[in-house]
DNA sequence: ATAGTAATGTTGCAATTGCAACATTTTAGA
DNA sequence: TCTAAAATGTTGCAATTGCAACATTACTAT
C-alpha cells in the first residue's frame, strides 16, 4: 500500500509540509476528533496512533466504518464522516497531521518534483481505497454466506498468491465486514471445514481446493 | 457531479489535452475496448456512447458492475477491470480520450491554471467514486430487504432534499444494486406501500414518513 | 400496427439466515 | 497471577429470503 509522502525524501517531506501550511494536532486517547475539522475541508494523516470512524445506527447499533492506522489518511471529502451520525474516535494517543485541501491544489502549480511525487500518491491512495471498496462490495453482492466467504478468500489468495489466509480481523469483526451474522457464519466455516474446503488454525486459513 | 473539464475554457481543454497526449478513439457498437488498454495504465473518458463493464460469474451470471455515461471517467487503476473475469462493452457507437497515466502526473509539473483545476477536478472525482461506493456499501451491510430499501431511500433523499425519489434504474436492475432477489423486493416493496411508508407511481417513490 | 422481447407482479415453498441463549476459551489489564 | 471482559463455539427455532413458475404489462424494432 502506497504512503502518501512514499519517494520522498526526509528533508523535502519537510519542505513540502512547510508550503502546504500543514498542521499538527495532538489527541489524547478516546478523544473525538470531528469537531475539531467539522466544516472544514482537510486531508489528514495519522502519523502515530489509531482512529476509528463509528457510525451509529438507528436501532443503537456501533459499527465500524474504518479504521485508520499509522500512515493512512482521510479525507472530509471521501472518508464516510459526512453523516452526522458519525465519530471519530481516537483509540490511542494519536497524532495527526492536517492539510487543507485547498492548500494541495495550490501547491500543484510549483515545479518541485516532490510535488509531483505527492500528488502522484495521493491519486494512488484514492485509486487503492476505491479498489478496496470495490472487492468488498464484488463480496457483499454475493447472496449466501458460503459464497461471500469464498469470494473473500478468492481475492485475498489472488492478492497474495498463497491458499494461506491470515484473517487480519477477529471473527467477530469478520462478520462484521461480511454483514452477516457471527454465529451462522460460524456455522458455515465450520461445514465448510467439514466438507474438506479449508482447514482453520485460529486466524490462519488455508484454501484445500 | 464534477465532470473532467469542469471549470476549464474550450480553449484551454485542447492545450490540456496537446499536453498531455491524449488519444482519441472510435469504437463500434458491442466492441470490446478492454484489449485495447490491457497492460497500460490509462484514464479514458467517455466523450459519447456509452460503456457497460460486466463481469462473468463462475456460475455464468453475467453482473453489470459500472455503467459509463457521456463525461465520466474510468481507469485502470481504479475501475474494478483488473479481474480476468471482467468485460468493457460499448453499447452504443463510442468515443474515448484515453490518457497515459505517467503523463498525467508529469503534466503537474506545469503551472498553467488548467492543470491545477485539472488535478482538482481528478481529485474531485475519485473522492465522489469512494462516497458513490461508501454509500452502496452502506446499503448492502443492512441485513433484511427493507433495512435496505429503507437505507437507499435515506441517502437519495438526503443527497436530493426531497421526499420524492426517482429510481435511476428499472426494478431489475434496483434488485442488482441491493443485492437482493427481484421478487423478494417487489414483494418488500408491497409491503412498506400497504403499510403506507411509501407511494409508488412507475419509477416515483415517495416516502410517506 | 404488431410480434417478440424485456420488465414487472405475484405466490408457494424450501433453504438460508438471524436471533437468542448458553458454554467455553482467549485476551488484556490490574 | 488472577479476574473481568471480550471473543469464540454451538444449536434450536422462527423469520426472511431466494428460487421457480407463471401471468401480465411495457417496450422496441420492423
Amino acid at each position: 500500500m502506497v504512503n502518501l509522502f512514499d519517494k520522498i525524501s526526509e528533508k523535502n517531506k519537510e519542505k513540502l509540509l512547510r508550503m502546504l501550511e500543514a498542521n499538527t494536532l495532538f489527541f489524547k486517547k478516546n478523544a473525538p476528533i470531528l469537531s475539531t475539522i467539522k466544516g472544514e475541508n482537510v486531508i489528514g494523516i495519522v502519523l502515530t496512533g489509531y482512529i476509528q470512524i463509528v457510525r451509529n445506527d438507528d436501532n443503537g447499533n456501533r459499527t465500524i466504518i474504518e479504521e485508520l492506522e499509522e500512515n493512512t489518511i482521510f479525507g472530509t471529502l471521501f472518508s464516510s464522516i459526512t453523516g452526522e451520525d458519525c465519530e471519530m474516535i481516537c483509540r490511542e494517543d494519536t497524532k495527526l497531521i492536517i492539510i487543507e485541501y485547498n492548500r494541495i491544489i495550490i501547491g500543484v502549480q510549483s515545479n518541485y518534483t516532490f510535488y509531483t511525487q505527492f500528488i502522484q500518491n495521493l491519486l494512488q491512495i484514492l485509486s487503492d481505497k476505491i479498489n478496496e471498496r470495490n472487492d468488498r462490495i464484488k463480496i457483499l453482492t454475493k447472496k449466501t454466506i458460503r459464497n461471500k466467504l469464498l469470494e473473500y478468500f478468492k481475492i485475498v489468495s489472488k492478492r497474495n498468491g498463497s491458499k494461506n489466509i491470515y484473517l487480519p480481523f477477529t471473527f467477530t469483526e469478520f462478520a462484521d465486514y461480511l454483514a452477516v451474522d457471527r454465529c451462522a457464519m460460524s456455522r458455515e466455516l465450520k461445514n465448510l471445514k467439514d466438507e474438506g474446503f479449508i482447514e482453520i488454525k485460529s486466524k490462519k486459513i488455508t484454501l484445500l481446493y
